[in-house]
DNA sequence: TCCGTAGAAGTGGTTTGACCAAAAATTTAT
DNA sequence: ATAAATTTTTGGTCAAACCACTTCTACGGA
């Protein structure tokens, strides 16, 4: 993970230091002087004590501004010496970038990684799970057909996870659900998938019934094709809409 | 993961709570509890006040430890409310689960993530980045030579991450971290990862140097294979190990 | 009885000033 | 010039306040 620049708590959207809490300002304050340069890495800022007196705040103060750019990764502290600067400005990434993947990047890394779980899972899915998995298809396209598609799209979302559960590795399996949190977390993403859930009816319904026709068969070459193209295809919806 | 999501600073490879500094020893305490589920999101931790007096220790110190735990985005600090427990989509938040995934499965799982890594890298890699990649492997060399091969091995490791790095993917970069981090955190891994130590010099110089060939090249699909080639070759040395 | 408001209690935020341990710089002795 | 002893600097911790804001509670009016 890099560009930890998030000092301010998560849900925060404010203007950097215009936190209310003294402590995140200086921290920013900081932050940005790191950032743009004036204070390159390896440099040792001010002590504390200089700190405080030149920003005008308390000692205590300044050592928690301190404490949070050391977790966020941008300074080092070693006690009886002094705090040193680590990251070098990442200008290109703090401003429009966010610390978090974006969503391409999900995308991408989804494309990648289902592809891979859906041909494991061809070669390692209990008929049990494919009988579930055509469940989940049924629900799909019957919440479809009535324009639930809010609704289908959690069937979406379970239809996956259980194809990741189907690697038998629960490595696999963790990131591919911490990609679909990732999804649901990000703000950018929301807004993609709320705008795709106007234009189309809901979840692509051939494109999953393809990737179960696949892993039924234990195609396992099949299933990773059809599972890549149907994540790029939302990709591409993604993309679209960035476009405009 | 984001994570950012570490509380220990950056080169400071301890075990957990063994760290000199107070704060973070009482971050890292509440981290586990929450890791672990026993504070579970929306929750309300205990006042600084009964915080200091539970740890025995300053109020001061708490509320150091809980800047560290927002800025990892573990926690979020409501002034003149309470400090809550967020819900946090980390994959570092399993890393410390009951059902950690196996050495096999973590190896599976590189193989295909860091496989994909390298064509992506293979095409997207600057040539700063091929000069780093080219130093570490230098090094490497250079301490199996000397038959350092512990120290070796962190070079081993940095030159994976670099190589997730340049796949200008946070997703797949953070994925990766976490299958190293995970292989560090699993004492069955240590295992394997001590007895093959003694085996073998150290890691597979010629493995590494195909791959930087391969993406110095810009090959993507021959980076892939030299990829999951020397990943195959190590799960290869964990499963004769499990056979004795 | 219900409901809103004023007050009390609780919570994080900040300040001050002090002392400690370890690192770094300086002086001293060899 | 070098090594050891000493002083200084630096971060780490503790303590006791006070503030501003949120939350809870109990009172009083409707």
């Amino acid at each position: 993970m890099n560009d930890n620049t998030h000092l301010s708590p998560a849900g925060s959207r404010q203007t950097p230091a215009s936190n209310s809490r003294l402590y995140l300002q200086i921290a920013d304050k900081l932050a940005q002087q790191i950032n743009a340069g004036e204070l390159k890495p390896g440099m040792r800022l001010p002590a504390e004590r200089d700190l405080a007196q030149q920003y005008d705040v308390s000692r205590q103060t300044v050592r928690e501004a301190l404490i949070a750019l050391e977790v966020s990764g941008l300074v080092d502290i070693r006690p009886g010496s002094g705090v040193y600067v680590l990251q070098e400005a990442s200008l290109k990434s703090s401003l429009l970038a966010e610390n978090a993947p974006g969503p391409l990047e999900i995308m991408e890394a989804r494309l990648l990684l289902e592809g891979d779980a859906a041909a494991l899972a061809a070669e390692r899915i209990s008929n049990e799970e494919l009988l579930k998995l055509k469940a989940y298809l049924t629900q799909m396209i019957s919440l479809v057909a009535q324009q639930r598609s809010a609704e289908a799209e959690t069937f979406d979302g379970k239809f996956h996870q259980l194809i990741a559960s189907a690697t038998r590795n629960s490595a696999l399996q963790s990131m591919i659900e911490w990609l679909w949190a990732l999804r649901e977390s990000s703000e950018l993403s929301q807004l993609f998938a709320e705008k795709i859930r106007r234009q189309v009816a809901g979840p692509n319904i051939e494109a999953h019934e393809k990737i179960y026709l696949c892993l039924s068969r234990r195609d396992a070459a099949g299933a990773k094709a059809a599972m890549q193209s149907h994540i790029a295809q939302v990709t591409e919806a993604y993309v679209l809409l960035i476009g405009e």
